[in-house]
DNA sequence: ACCTTGTGCCGAACAGTGTTCGGTGTCAAG
DNA sequence: CTTGACACCGAACACTGTTCGGCACAAGGT
């Protein structure tokens, strides 16, 4: 008997109701004109009741940024483990920028608010992490003599370079180039390329 | 008590000081926060008279963007054009990042707002355009053989690449990354080099 | 001197926001 | 029947950007 007694017909209500809502709202006008009042009047609440599920609606959004990363993350599963590290980076680039470019709230969303977790590199990355995935498939190009790493520039820094390549088109894109009349996708994947080379020779 | 005439002693009125004001709040606290009632305060108007000099908060943080761009003009413009192309590219990259390390709350200011003025890439740039620096760098290097372009990768996409790579370090560690500990101004040095060196060769 | 015009400025208000508080009504357990 | 917990909400608070009507004063024309 771990039912509830609200009448059953009922579309759902609670937790759920009130995240489908706010989603719905994000996909609909952006993550930062989200009011806790729209939210509560589509999943047919008061304001006040919101705050019997969420402590804010900071923590509202992050949850629902929370299982936007772990679609971009089951994204990043789909990639092949068995391609060597060179492919397997550039599909893992794809697959980001392909994210960014078909879920453009989801993904500003993910990025108006969270900052790192760590504080240091040398902090260990949470398993599943995206961003840990990268530099595991850079480390392991290193250790297969793929990628040439320098002093001061490692699986991490290569990695993060690459983070913030793939970052950096996704953002542009999302919000400054929206409309722009550019084959992004062909353009996307040359530009990964070009870095992932210049990762195979040291920097002459 | 009731002094409301004008005081000549007064430093500054006008255009000028809600500028200023405004500058120096978002210095303090960052854009997204920066209140017309605290500019008003801190520049001896009331909030209805801010709009005797901007159309709304929008515009009065346009123009501050405005200021800001013109000083990253300047410090690209201080970048020698005698260099060769592919040392030239990092010192621009390099007075990029460091521009946005050390003005973390101008720089934020500047892409929290401004979409790009061009719909297509042929549209010409304008003169002083920082992104067109970048682009005329790259072409020279390309005219001088130094970088190797492909079908569809030629001068803008390569230097939408470096931008991208850029911008995406800088708003990681203006945004994300803030406090954690790194030398990033060495990180973002090799990061730019490895992309410059992946444009000198063609994808093998 | 008067009257007009214009300028610079502000108080008050409007509509919106996130958030909190005090209180309902309903239900299951004692 | 009583108790207590829970789900929920109306109203309010302190903010936000913005608009409107009007006040005080300087300048110009007559």
């Amino acid at each position: 008997m771990a039912t509830r007694r609200r009448s059953p017909a009922r579309p759902e209500r609670g937790r759920g109701a009130i995240l489908a809502a706010a989603r719905s709202l994000v996909l609909e006008g952006g993550a930062s004109t989200l009011s806790l009042r729209a939210v509560a009047a589509r999943a047919g609440y008061s304001p006040a009741s919101l705050y019997e599920y969420f402590e804010s609606r900071e923590a509202l959004l992050a949850v629902l940024a929370a299982e936007v990363i772990g679609r971009l993350a089951a994204r990043f599963g789909r990639v092949p483990e068995s391609l060597a590290p060179r492919a397997r980076l550039l599909r893992l680039g794809s697959a980001y920028l392909g994210f960014a470019r078909e879920n453009p709230e989801d993904y500003l969303l993910l990025f108006g608010r969270m900052a790192s977790q760590r504080r240091a590199p040398s902090e260990p990355l949470g398993s599943g992490n995206p961003f840990g995935v990268v530099v595991a498939c850079v480390q392991s190009g290193i250790d297969g003599g793929a990628f040439c790493p320098r002093p001061g520039f490692g699986a991490e820094e290569m990695a993060y370079g690459f983070w913030a390549l793939a970052h950096g088109m996704a953002r542009l894109e999302a919000e400054h180039l929206a409309g722009y009349a550019a084959d992004f996708e062909s353009i996307d994947r040359l530009v990964l390329e070009a870095y992932v080379t210049g990762l195979e020779r040291g920097a002459g």
